[in-house]
DNA sequence: GCCAACGTTGGC
DNA sequence: GCCAACGTTGGC
């Protein structure tokens, strides 16, 4: 039985990149991860996983759409350019530290699921749901197909 | 803008 | 390996 995770949630502040913004371009290469933890979860990503569109940092923060995993993990170019603000020094082109994957917008959502209706279904996302764990910044974080299933239900 | 929580860095 | 200092995230 394969055990491996089809469901994912990516935060962005919308100031940032909206899912408006995804709507727009359909495919954006997800730069700038810089957290391990986050990283290693964009590298166990597979074509056509589900990924929850999050707004952090956002006046109602919460799911705003769907989108999906459209590439494999590949080196984040932005850790090479000088210019960025997301430049890695101690990152070199034959051992990158950082890798990214492109997502592709799917829908937005009618409504938005918001924190607070998420928080109300705590008992059943479960104690280890990272989205709702206690000074939780994880910017990547896997969801079970059964979360994915309460989460959008709410909608 | 505030601040709690957390990750990373670097001195020892 | 410990831990203080620092920077960042993200809700409020």
């Amino acid at each position: 039985m394969s055990t491996r995770t089809r469901y994912w949630l990516m935060k962005s502040e919308p100031e940032d990149f909206s899912i408006d913004d995804l709507a727009r371009v359909k495919v954006e290469p997800w730069t700038g991860v810089r957290n391990y933890q986050a990283r290693n979860f964009m590298r166990a990503m597979q074509l056509g996983d589900g990924v929850l569109f999050y707004h952090s940092n956002a006046e109602v923060p919460g799911v705003y759409g769907l989108a999906e995993v459209a590439s494999a993990a590949y080196p984040d170019p932005s850790q090479f350019d000088r210019k960025s603000k997301y430049f890695d020094e101690k990152s070199t082109r034959e051992q990158p530290r950082w890798d990214l994957v492109d997502v592709r917008y799917v829908r937005t959502l009618k409504r938005a699921i918001t924190l607070d209706d998420i928080r109300g279904q705590a008992e059943k996302l479960g104690e280890d749901f990272a989205l709702i764990r206690k000074g939780n910044r994880l910017s990547v974080l896997p969801v079970t197909a059964a979360q994915w299933k309460t989460i959008l239900s709410l909608e």
